[in-house]
DNA sequence: ACGAGTTATAACATAAGTGTTATATTTTCC
DNA sequence: GGAAAATATAACACTTATGTTATAACTCGT
């Protein structure tokens, strides 16, 4: 039986843009990701945090569906309440949880 | 004579947005002038960099003024050829030069 | 003062992200 | 299994960022 990482190279070596898109997915994916698991992390429903942020709750699920990159005041937005820092380099992204300065305003 | 700090404190005073419109502004400012000091540090000029990346001339200054938020993945291909490490907080986003990979593939 | 290289501006089409409302789908808990 | 909360999708107008070309303005060295 075919490994998931066997597939993957064997892709790889197929269709180099494979790589290229595969590398992208996960970037995106990543972000989206962390913030979902920040935001769990808090004790946040969507809903709350997009409350606490002045934005709408399926902005949030957009964000964390991966389905774009969150813009930069977005994310500061976003880190104000849930409080984390993201570090970004050429190649990876995360969100490192800080201070978890938590929502008073809970509903 | 009044100084800079003591008119900006008034301005605050008469008109709240203000602060807002300037925190704004200087984290802007912030991002974009990072991006320029990292470039020079690094001793490419505009053109280059944009060669390195794939990007054009104009864009880079674009960036470099603040004219607006670099996006996600400008950024990345941007810290790819730059080395760096953006960091992102609610309040406060800086470039950290990292690694200094240097383009050999000068002018 | 000239010319080369560098940086800045302007303009416009395209793409990507946001704000919003409405509604579906999934989870949770009784 | 039904109600309530939580999350996901879809659609649309609007804003922001990009890609691009052309061209202006500035800086230096000669």
């Amino acid at each position: 039986m075919k490994t998931h990482k066997q597939y993957i190279h064997e892709q790889i070596k197929k269709e180099p843009k494979f790589a290229e898109a595969l590398a992208k997915a996960e970037q995106e994916v990543g972000i989206a990701v962390e913030l979902a698991r920040l935001r769990e992390s808090r004790g946040l429903s969507q809903t709350e945090l997009a409350k606490l942020t002045g934005m709408k709750q399926p902005q949030i699920a957009r964000l964390e569906s991966g389905a774009h990159f969150p813009a930069f005041p977005t994310l500061q937005k976003l880190l104000g309440v849930l409080g984390g820092k993201l570090e970004l380099t050429a190649d990876a992204c995360h969100l490192v949880p800080t201070r978890a300065k938590l929502a008073s305003a809970r509903r």
